[in-house]
RNA sequence: GGAGGGGUGCCCGAGCGGCUAAAGGGGACGGACUGUAAAUCCGUUGGCGUACGCCUACGUUGGUUCGAAUCCAACCCCCUCCA
Protein backbone atom coordinates (compact mmCIF):
# COMPACT_ATOMS: atom_id res chain seq x y z
CA UNK A 1 0.00 0.00 0.00
CA UNK A 2 1.04 3.11 0.11
CA UNK A 3 2.54 5.17 2.73
CA UNK A 4 -0.15 6.62 5.07
CA UNK A 5 -1.39 10.19 4.72
CA UNK A 6 -2.17 10.71 8.24
CA UNK A 7 0.11 12.29 10.64
CA UNK A 8 0.03 9.89 13.49
CA UNK A 9 0.14 6.70 11.16
CA UNK A 10 2.57 7.87 9.01
CA UNK A 11 5.07 8.94 11.88
CA UNK A 12 4.54 5.66 13.22
CA UNK A 13 5.84 4.01 9.95
CA UNK A 14 8.55 6.40 9.60
CA UNK A 15 10.08 5.94 12.91
CA UNK A 16 9.89 2.19 13.25
CA UNK A 17 6.46 1.76 15.00
CA UNK A 18 4.81 -0.36 12.63
CA UNK A 19 4.77 -4.08 12.67
CA UNK A 20 1.40 -5.11 11.57
CA UNK A 21 -1.99 -3.67 11.40
CA UNK A 22 -5.44 -5.38 10.92
CA UNK A 23 -6.37 -2.80 8.10
CA UNK A 24 -3.91 -0.18 7.60
CA UNK A 25 -5.52 2.06 4.74
CA UNK A 26 -8.63 2.15 6.47
CA UNK A 27 -7.36 3.15 9.97
CA UNK A 28 -5.46 5.48 7.97
CA UNK A 29 -8.30 7.09 6.32
CA UNK A 30 -10.32 7.28 9.82
CA UNK A 31 -7.37 8.92 11.31
CA UNK A 32 -7.12 11.22 9.07
CA UNK A 33 -10.76 12.72 9.11
CA UNK A 34 -11.21 12.59 12.97
CA UNK A 35 -10.03 11.55 16.36
CA UNK A 36 -9.36 8.39 17.15
CA UNK A 37 -9.34 6.71 20.46
CA UNK A 38 -6.66 4.10 21.08
CA UNK A 39 -5.78 1.62 24.13
CA UNK A 40 -2.89 -0.31 24.79
CA UNK A 41 -2.93 -2.36 28.12
CA UNK A 42 -0.23 -3.01 30.82
CA UNK A 43 0.34 -5.73 33.00
CA UNK A 44 0.39 -5.07 36.68
CA UNK A 45 2.94 -7.57 37.44
CA UNK A 46 5.90 -5.39 38.91
CA UNK A 47 6.14 -1.88 40.29
CA UNK A 48 7.00 -0.27 37.72
CA UNK A 49 7.54 -0.68 33.94
CA UNK A 50 10.75 -1.10 32.17
CA UNK A 51 12.11 -0.03 29.57
CA UNK A 52 10.61 -3.02 27.30
CA UNK A 53 7.89 -0.98 27.58
CA UNK A 54 9.11 1.78 26.06
CA UNK A 55 7.91 1.32 22.64
CA UNK A 56 4.11 0.97 23.78
CA UNK A 57 4.83 4.36 25.84
CA UNK A 58 6.10 6.01 23.18
CA UNK A 59 3.85 4.82 20.90
CA UNK A 60 0.79 6.09 22.78
CA UNK A 61 2.63 9.51 23.31
CA UNK A 62 3.28 10.07 19.57
CA UNK A 63 -0.50 9.43 19.30
CA UNK A 64 -1.59 12.44 21.62
CA UNK A 65 0.96 14.71 19.97
CA UNK A 66 -0.46 14.09 16.67
CA UNK A 67 -4.18 14.91 18.59
CA UNK A 68 -5.37 11.73 19.23
CA UNK A 69 -6.55 10.40 22.06
CA UNK A 70 -4.82 7.73 24.66
CA UNK A 71 -6.27 5.16 26.92
CA UNK A 72 -3.81 3.17 29.05
CA UNK A 73 -5.27 0.47 30.62
CA UNK A 74 -4.07 -1.53 33.43
CA UNK A 75 -4.77 -5.02 33.49
CA UNK A 76 -6.08 -4.75 37.47
CA UNK A 77 -8.14 -7.76 36.39
CA UNK A 78 -6.53 -9.51 33.72
CA UNK A 79 -3.32 -9.71 36.15
CA UNK A 80 -5.13 -11.99 38.23
CA UNK A 81 -5.05 -14.57 35.67
CA UNK A 82 -1.77 -13.77 33.71
CA UNK A 83 -1.10 -13.62 29.88
CA UNK A 84 0.58 -16.65 28.33
CA UNK A 85 1.95 -14.87 25.76
CA UNK A 86 5.24 -15.47 25.44
CA UNK A 87 6.16 -17.28 28.25
CA UNK A 88 6.84 -21.03 29.04
CA UNK A 89 5.16 -21.15 32.29
CA UNK A 90 2.01 -19.70 34.33
CA UNK A 91 3.29 -17.13 36.52
CA UNK A 92 2.74 -17.20 40.04
CA UNK A 93 -0.64 -15.13 41.11
CA UNK A 94 -0.27 -11.84 42.97
CA UNK A 95 -2.14 -11.13 45.24
CA UNK A 96 -4.50 -7.80 45.30
CA UNK A 97 -2.93 -5.73 47.59
CA UNK A 98 0.31 -6.19 44.95
CA UNK A 99 -1.37 -5.98 41.73
CA UNK A 100 -2.60 -2.32 43.41
CA UNK A 101 0.64 -1.81 44.67
CA UNK A 102 2.41 -2.17 41.21
CA UNK A 103 -0.61 -0.05 39.38
CA UNK A 104 0.02 2.36 41.36
CA UNK A 105 4.03 2.99 40.03
CA UNK A 106 3.30 1.85 36.85
CA UNK A 107 0.37 5.20 36.80
CA UNK A 108 3.35 7.32 38.27
CA UNK A 109 5.54 6.33 34.99
CA UNK A 110 3.08 7.27 32.91
CA UNK A 111 2.77 10.68 34.10
CA UNK A 112 6.29 11.47 32.98
CA UNK A 113 5.06 10.61 29.56
CA UNK A 114 1.44 11.87 28.82
CA UNK A 115 -0.55 14.57 29.54
CA UNK A 116 -3.74 13.65 31.83
CA UNK A 117 -7.04 15.08 32.07
CA UNK A 118 -10.58 15.95 30.60
CA UNK A 119 -9.30 17.59 27.53
CA UNK A 120 -10.47 15.54 24.26
CA UNK A 121 -6.95 14.50 23.48
CA UNK A 122 -6.42 14.31 27.04
CA UNK A 123 -4.64 10.81 27.90
CA UNK A 124 -7.15 8.27 30.00
CA UNK A 125 -6.43 5.51 32.59
CA UNK A 126 -9.05 2.72 32.54
CA UNK A 127 -8.61 -0.46 34.56
CA UNK A 128 -10.31 -3.31 33.49
CA UNK A 129 -11.20 -4.54 37.05
CA UNK A 130 -13.66 -2.23 36.76
CA UNK A 131 -15.87 -4.12 34.22
CA UNK A 132 -14.16 -7.52 34.57
CA UNK A 133 -14.64 -7.92 39.03
CA UNK A 134 -18.65 -7.51 38.29
CA UNK A 135 -19.09 -10.03 35.23
CA UNK A 136 -20.49 -13.20 36.29
CA UNK A 137 -18.53 -15.94 34.39
CA UNK A 138 -21.55 -18.21 33.50
CA UNK A 139 -23.45 -14.90 31.64
CA UNK A 140 -20.08 -13.94 30.03
CA UNK A 141 -19.52 -17.80 28.76
CA UNK A 142 -22.54 -17.65 27.34
CA UNK A 143 -22.50 -14.49 25.40
CA UNK A 144 -19.00 -14.14 24.23
CA UNK A 145 -17.26 -17.43 24.91
CA UNK A 146 -19.53 -18.85 22.22
CA UNK A 147 -17.50 -16.67 19.47
CA UNK A 148 -14.08 -17.84 20.00
CA UNK A 149 -13.63 -21.44 18.31
CA UNK A 150 -10.92 -23.65 20.28
CA UNK A 151 -9.48 -24.64 16.84
CA UNK A 152 -8.69 -21.45 15.63
CA UNK A 153 -7.42 -20.61 19.59
CA UNK A 154 -5.36 -23.06 18.99
CA UNK A 155 -3.45 -22.06 15.96
CA UNK A 156 -2.41 -18.84 17.49
CA UNK A 157 1.69 -18.84 18.52
CA UNK A 158 0.82 -17.96 22.28
CA UNK A 159 -0.93 -20.92 22.45
CA UNK A 160 1.02 -23.22 19.77
CA UNK A 161 4.09 -22.64 21.76
CA UNK A 162 3.09 -23.91 25.05
CA UNK A 163 1.80 -27.03 23.07
CA UNK A 164 4.72 -27.25 21.02
CA UNK A 165 7.18 -26.93 24.17
CA UNK A 166 4.94 -29.52 25.43
CA UNK A 167 4.42 -27.13 28.83
CA UNK A 168 0.86 -26.85 30.73
CA UNK A 169 -1.05 -24.17 29.58
CA UNK A 170 -4.22 -23.91 32.08
CA UNK A 171 -7.34 -23.35 31.36
CA UNK A 172 -7.27 -19.92 33.21
CA UNK A 173 -4.54 -18.85 31.71
CA UNK A 174 -6.43 -20.27 28.33
CA UNK A 175 -8.95 -17.42 28.83
CA UNK A 176 -6.93 -14.63 29.25
CA UNK A 177 -7.50 -14.17 25.40
CA UNK A 178 -11.17 -14.30 25.90
CA UNK A 179 -10.52 -11.63 29.07
CA UNK A 180 -8.11 -9.05 26.91
CA UNK A 181 -10.64 -8.92 23.64
CA UNK A 182 -13.62 -8.23 26.12
CA UNK A 183 -11.46 -5.32 26.99
CA UNK A 184 -11.72 -4.18 23.95
CA UNK A 185 -15.12 -4.41 22.89
CA UNK A 186 -15.66 -2.22 26.46
CA UNK A 187 -13.29 0.56 25.59
CA UNK A 188 -15.01 0.36 22.69
CA UNK A 189 -18.65 0.55 23.88
CA UNK A 190 -17.73 2.96 27.00
CA UNK A 191 -14.87 5.31 25.27
CA UNK A 192 -15.76 5.04 21.62
CA UNK A 193 -11.98 3.22 21.32
CA UNK A 194 -11.38 1.83 18.26
CA UNK A 195 -7.47 1.11 18.12
CA UNK A 196 -5.61 -1.29 20.18
CA UNK A 197 -1.80 -1.06 19.67
CA UNK A 198 0.95 -3.33 21.53
CA UNK A 199 3.56 -5.03 21.07
CA UNK A 200 3.85 -7.86 18.59
CA UNK A 201 3.84 -10.76 20.78
CA UNK A 202 -0.27 -9.46 21.57
CA UNK A 203 -1.26 -9.91 17.57
CA UNK A 204 -3.42 -12.77 18.79
CA UNK A 205 -5.34 -11.26 21.45
CA UNK A 206 -5.31 -8.33 20.00
CA UNK A 207 -7.08 -9.55 16.38
CA UNK A 208 -9.33 -11.47 18.99
CA UNK A 209 -10.40 -8.48 20.53
CA UNK A 210 -11.00 -6.96 16.71
CA UNK A 211 -13.12 -10.19 15.41
CA UNK A 212 -15.38 -9.87 19.05
CA UNK A 213 -15.53 -6.14 18.02
CA UNK A 214 -17.16 -7.20 14.75
CA UNK A 215 -19.27 -10.23 16.20
CA UNK A 216 -20.49 -8.65 19.34
CA UNK A 217 -21.15 -4.79 19.06
CA UNK A 218 -21.10 -5.11 15.61
CA UNK A 219 -18.06 -2.75 15.07
CA UNK A 220 -15.12 -2.27 13.47
CA UNK A 221 -12.00 -1.90 15.07
CA UNK A 222 -8.54 -1.98 14.22
CA UNK A 223 -5.08 -3.15 15.62
CA UNK A 224 -1.72 -2.21 15.02
CA UNK A 225 1.30 -3.61 16.67
CA UNK A 226 5.23 -2.46 17.34
CA UNK A 227 7.87 -4.59 16.56
CA UNK A 228 9.46 -6.58 19.37
CA UNK A 229 12.11 -5.31 20.03
CA UNK A 230 16.07 -6.94 20.32
CA UNK A 231 19.62 -5.48 20.01
CA UNK A 232 21.33 -5.87 16.34
CA UNK A 233 23.13 -8.55 18.75
CA UNK A 234 20.28 -10.43 19.76
CA UNK A 235 19.74 -9.70 23.45
CA UNK A 236 16.28 -8.54 24.40
CA UNK A 237 15.67 -5.15 25.24
CA UNK A 238 15.44 -3.88 28.41
CA UNK A 239 17.43 -6.31 30.39
CA UNK A 240 20.62 -6.01 31.68
CA UNK A 241 23.43 -8.15 34.24
CA UNK A 242 21.45 -6.43 37.22
CA UNK A 243 17.98 -6.92 35.74
CA UNK A 244 15.55 -4.59 33.94
CA UNK A 245 16.33 -1.44 32.68
CA UNK A 246 13.47 0.24 35.22
CA UNK A 247 11.68 3.12 34.38
CA UNK A 248 11.36 4.62 38.14
CA UNK A 249 14.25 6.09 39.80
CA UNK A 250 13.54 4.19 42.76
CA UNK A 251 14.64 0.77 41.20
CA UNK A 252 17.23 2.54 38.61
CA UNK A 253 18.71 6.08 38.62
CA UNK A 254 18.82 8.34 35.84
CA UNK A 255 22.92 7.94 36.17
CA UNK A 256 22.28 4.20 35.17
CA UNK A 257 19.48 5.01 33.00
CA UNK A 258 21.70 7.16 30.86
CA UNK A 259 24.43 4.45 30.92
CA UNK A 260 22.22 2.00 29.56
CA UNK A 261 21.15 3.88 26.53
CA UNK A 262 24.77 5.28 26.40
CA UNK A 263 25.75 1.53 25.72
CA UNK A 264 23.60 1.08 23.22
CA UNK A 265 25.11 -0.85 20.08
CA UNK A 266 26.67 0.77 16.93
CA UNK A 267 23.96 -1.20 15.05
CA UNK A 268 20.96 0.35 16.84
CA UNK A 269 21.90 3.91 17.07
CA UNK A 270 19.70 5.00 14.43
CA UNK A 271 16.75 2.62 15.55
CA UNK A 272 16.65 3.48 18.82
CA UNK A 273 17.47 7.38 18.22
CA UNK A 274 13.93 7.17 16.11
CA UNK A 275 11.43 5.20 18.69
CA UNK A 276 13.17 6.62 22.09
CA UNK A 277 13.72 10.14 21.16
CA UNK A 278 11.70 13.25 19.73
CA UNK A 279 14.72 14.43 17.91
CA UNK A 280 13.37 15.02 14.15
CA UNK A 281 14.25 12.48 11.24
CA UNK A 282 16.53 14.22 9.38
CA UNK A 283 19.14 14.97 12.29
CA UNK A 284 18.46 11.70 13.06
CA UNK A 285 19.74 10.79 9.36
CA UNK A 286 23.11 12.51 10.44
CA UNK A 287 23.69 11.24 13.26
CA UNK A 288 23.51 7.64 12.17
CA UNK A 289 25.69 8.16 9.33
CA UNK A 290 28.71 9.07 11.67
CA UNK A 291 31.51 6.55 11.51
CA UNK A 292 33.73 5.38 13.98
CA UNK A 293 34.10 6.65 17.27
CA UNK A 294 32.08 9.81 16.33
CA UNK A 295 28.96 7.42 16.62
CA UNK A 296 29.70 8.08 19.97
CA UNK A 297 28.48 11.83 19.89
CA UNK A 298 25.44 9.99 18.40
CA UNK A 299 24.87 7.81 21.52
CA UNK A 300 25.63 10.34 23.73
CA UNK A 301 22.53 12.28 22.27
CA UNK A 302 20.08 9.57 22.43
CA UNK A 303 21.40 8.45 26.29
CA UNK A 304 20.39 12.26 27.31
CA UNK A 305 17.44 12.66 25.34
CA UNK A 306 15.94 9.36 26.13
CA UNK A 307 16.56 10.38 30.10
CA UNK A 308 15.13 13.96 29.63
CA UNK A 309 11.76 12.02 28.55
CA UNK A 310 11.49 10.15 31.62
CA UNK A 311 13.82 11.74 34.57
CA UNK A 312 13.27 15.51 33.04
CA UNK A 313 16.08 17.59 31.51
CA UNK A 314 17.72 18.21 35.18
CA UNK A 315 18.76 15.06 35.49
CA UNK A 316 19.40 13.94 32.15
CA UNK A 317 21.83 16.94 32.44
CA UNK A 318 23.49 15.64 35.20
CA UNK A 319 23.64 11.96 34.20
CA UNK A 320 25.43 13.26 31.07
CA UNK A 321 27.45 15.68 32.87
CA UNK A 322 28.52 12.54 35.45
CA UNK A 323 29.39 10.60 32.58
CA UNK A 324 31.84 12.95 31.00
CA UNK A 325 34.08 13.71 33.90
CA UNK A 326 33.98 9.97 35.12
CA UNK A 327 34.88 8.77 31.82
CA UNK A 328 36.05 11.67 29.90
CA UNK A 329 38.04 13.24 32.69
CA UNK A 330 38.51 10.55 34.67
CA UNK A 331 37.30 12.09 37.40
CA UNK A 332 34.20 11.36 39.43
CA UNK A 333 30.62 13.07 39.16
CA UNK A 334 27.91 13.43 41.51
CA UNK A 335 25.42 11.29 40.08
CA UNK A 336 27.57 8.27 40.83
CA UNK A 337 26.23 5.69 43.55
CA UNK A 338 27.38 6.52 46.91
CA UNK A 339 28.61 5.23 49.91
CA UNK A 340 28.99 7.07 53.46
CA UNK A 341 31.04 5.24 56.29
CA UNK A 342 31.76 6.83 59.56
CA UNK A 343 35.09 8.53 60.66
CA UNK A 344 35.64 5.95 62.88
CA UNK A 345 35.74 3.51 60.55
CA UNK A 346 37.50 4.96 57.74
CA UNK A 347 40.29 5.78 60.21
CA UNK A 348 40.09 1.93 61.41
CA UNK A 349 40.70 0.86 57.99
CA UNK A 350 38.61 -1.34 56.25
CA UNK A 351 39.77 -4.64 54.21
CA UNK A 352 39.67 -3.44 50.15
CA UNK A 353 37.21 -6.65 49.25
CA UNK A 354 34.62 -5.77 52.31
CA UNK A 355 34.02 -2.13 50.79
CA UNK A 356 33.89 -2.76 47.05
CA UNK A 357 30.73 -5.19 48.69
CA UNK A 358 29.76 -2.45 50.26
CA UNK A 359 29.88 -0.25 47.48
CA UNK A 360 27.70 -2.27 45.80
CA UNK A 361 30.06 -3.10 43.37
CA UNK A 362 30.57 -6.99 44.18
CA UNK A 363 27.65 -9.15 45.42
CA UNK A 364 29.45 -10.33 48.01
CA UNK A 365 32.52 -10.63 49.90
CA UNK A 366 33.98 -13.83 47.29
CA UNK A 367 32.99 -11.70 44.14
CA UNK A 368 35.06 -8.65 45.77
CA UNK A 369 38.11 -10.84 46.64
CA UNK A 370 37.78 -12.39 42.91
CA UNK A 371 37.25 -9.23 41.29
CA UNK A 372 40.43 -7.75 43.14
CA UNK A 373 42.55 -11.08 42.40
CA UNK A 374 41.45 -10.94 38.67
CA UNK A 375 43.05 -7.11 38.47
CA UNK A 376 39.35 -5.20 37.88
CA UNK A 377 39.34 -3.60 41.16
CA UNK A 378 40.93 -0.14 41.24
CA UNK A 379 40.67 2.36 43.95
CA UNK A 380 41.04 6.22 43.32
CA UNK A 381 41.58 5.21 39.40
CA UNK A 382 44.95 2.80 40.73
CA UNK A 383 44.82 -1.24 40.83
CA UNK A 384 43.96 -2.71 44.55
CA UNK A 385 46.72 -5.28 44.53
CA UNK A 386 45.73 -6.39 47.53
CA UNK A 387 42.64 -8.12 48.69
CA UNK A 388 42.55 -6.74 52.35
CA UNK A 389 44.24 -4.18 51.77
CA UNK A 390 42.86 -1.63 54.24
CA UNK A 391 41.27 1.14 52.82
CA UNK A 392 41.73 4.19 55.42
CA UNK A 393 41.14 8.47 55.51
CA UNK A 394 44.32 8.53 53.94
CA UNK A 395 43.14 7.60 50.87
CA UNK A 396 40.52 9.81 50.67
CA UNK A 397 41.34 12.69 47.90
CA UNK A 398 41.32 16.46 47.98
CA UNK A 399 37.50 16.74 47.89
CA UNK A 400 37.47 14.03 50.71
CA UNK A 401 35.99 11.16 48.77
CA UNK A 402 37.17 7.33 47.58
CA UNK A 403 36.19 6.59 44.11
CA UNK A 404 35.78 2.87 43.65
CA UNK A 405 35.59 1.28 40.35
CA UNK A 406 34.69 -2.54 39.17
CA UNK A 407 36.16 -2.81 35.84
CA UNK A 408 36.28 0.49 33.51
CA UNK A 409 32.69 1.32 33.77
CA UNK A 410 31.30 0.54 37.00
CA UNK A 411 31.89 3.17 39.50
CA UNK A 412 31.04 4.24 43.30
CA UNK A 413 32.27 6.74 45.68
CA UNK A 414 33.17 6.92 49.61
CA UNK A 415 32.31 9.23 51.38
CA UNK A 416 32.56 10.09 55.44
CA UNK A 417 29.66 11.10 56.96
C1' G B 1 -6.79 -45.72 37.35
C1' G B 2 -2.44 -48.67 34.77
C1' A B 3 2.73 -48.65 32.54
C1' G B 4 7.14 -46.07 31.79
C1' G B 5 10.43 -41.47 32.06
C1' G B 6 12.04 -37.30 34.84
C1' G B 7 12.96 -33.22 38.87
C1' U B 8 20.95 -31.14 39.47
C1' G B 9 24.12 -24.68 40.46
C1' C B 10 21.29 -17.99 37.15
C1' C B 11 19.52 -21.17 32.64
C1' C B 12 20.31 -25.68 29.65
C1' G B 13 22.60 -30.16 30.72
C1' A B 14 26.26 -34.41 32.27
C1' G B 15 27.10 -37.35 36.51
C1' C B 16 24.46 -42.41 38.86
C1' G B 17 28.34 -44.89 46.09
C1' G B 18 34.20 -41.89 47.89
C1' C B 19 38.86 -38.51 43.28
C1' U B 20 32.07 -33.88 43.09
C1' A B 21 31.09 -27.24 45.05
C1' A B 22 29.52 -31.10 41.01
C1' A B 23 31.87 -32.10 33.38
C1' G B 24 30.22 -29.18 29.10
C1' G B 25 27.54 -25.12 27.04
C1' G B 26 24.84 -20.46 27.53
C1' G B 27 24.55 -16.14 30.30
C1' A B 28 27.07 -12.87 33.55
C1' C B 29 31.39 -10.43 35.52
C1' G B 30 36.74 -9.16 35.02
C1' G B 31 41.16 -8.67 31.65
C1' A B 32 43.39 -7.82 26.57
C1' C B 33 41.95 -5.23 22.04
C1' U B 34 38.81 -0.64 21.21
C1' G B 35 35.33 4.08 20.70
C1' U B 36 31.92 3.55 27.83
C1' A B 37 30.13 -0.31 20.61
C1' A B 38 30.18 -5.17 18.22
C1' A B 39 33.24 -9.41 17.16
C1' U B 40 37.47 -12.13 19.03
C1' C B 41 40.90 -14.16 22.67
C1' C B 42 42.09 -15.08 28.07
C1' G B 43 40.39 -15.55 33.16
C1' U B 44 36.53 -15.96 36.92
C1' U B 45 31.67 -17.74 38.09
C1' G B 46 27.83 -20.95 46.06
C1' G B 47 28.71 -18.30 51.09
C1' C B 48 32.22 -17.09 55.07
C1' G B 49 37.50 -16.73 56.51
C1' U B 50 44.54 -13.94 55.34
C1' A B 51 45.03 -19.30 55.33
C1' C B 52 45.47 -25.67 56.11
C1' G B 53 39.61 -24.75 56.69
C1' C B 54 34.32 -24.31 57.86
C1' C B 55 29.19 -23.94 56.23
C1' U B 56 25.26 -24.50 52.62
C1' A B 57 23.69 -27.07 47.90
C1' C B 58 21.68 -31.82 43.41
C1' G B 59 12.32 -31.84 44.34
C1' U B 60 10.68 -32.96 50.04
C1' U B 61 11.18 -36.10 54.29
C1' G B 62 13.20 -40.19 56.43
C1' G B 63 16.55 -44.61 55.92
C1' U B 64 20.97 -47.88 54.43
C1' U B 65 26.39 -46.94 54.60
C1' C B 66 32.67 -45.36 57.58
C1' G B 67 30.91 -42.23 53.35
C1' A B 68 25.08 -40.54 49.06
C1' A B 69 23.50 -35.84 43.94
C1' U B 70 24.43 -41.08 43.24
C1' C B 71 21.27 -46.98 46.82
C1' C B 72 16.19 -47.77 49.51
C1' A B 73 11.16 -45.94 51.20
C1' A B 74 7.28 -42.54 51.39
C1' C B 75 5.47 -38.02 49.67
C1' C B 76 5.06 -33.70 46.15
C1' C B 77 5.44 -31.99 41.08
C1' C B 78 6.17 -32.66 35.66
C1' C B 79 6.22 -35.54 30.99
C1' U B 80 4.86 -39.79 27.63
C1' C B 81 1.81 -43.92 26.38
C1' C B 82 -2.56 -46.87 27.66
C1' A B 83 -7.76 -46.94 29.99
Amino acid sequence: MTAPRSEFLATVAQRGYLHQCTDLAALDALALNKRIVAYIGFDCTAPSLHAGSLVSIMLLRLLQKCVHKPIVLMGGGTTRIGDPSGKDEARKLLTDAEIAANMAGIKDVFSRFLKFGDGPCDAFMADNADWLDPLGYIPFLRDYGRHFSVNRMLTFDSVKLRLEREQPLSFLEFNYMVLQAYDFVELARRHDCVLQMGGSDQWGNIVCGVELGRRAIPRELFGLTTPLLATASGAKMGKTAEGAVWLSEKMLSPYDYWQYWRNTEDADVGRFLRLFTEIPLSEITRLEMLGGAEINEAKKLLATAATALLHGAEAAAEAAETARRTFEEGTAGEALPTVALSRAALAKGIPAFELFHKAGLAASGGEARRLIRGGGARLNDAAVESETRPVTLADMNAEGVIKLSAGRKRHALVKVE
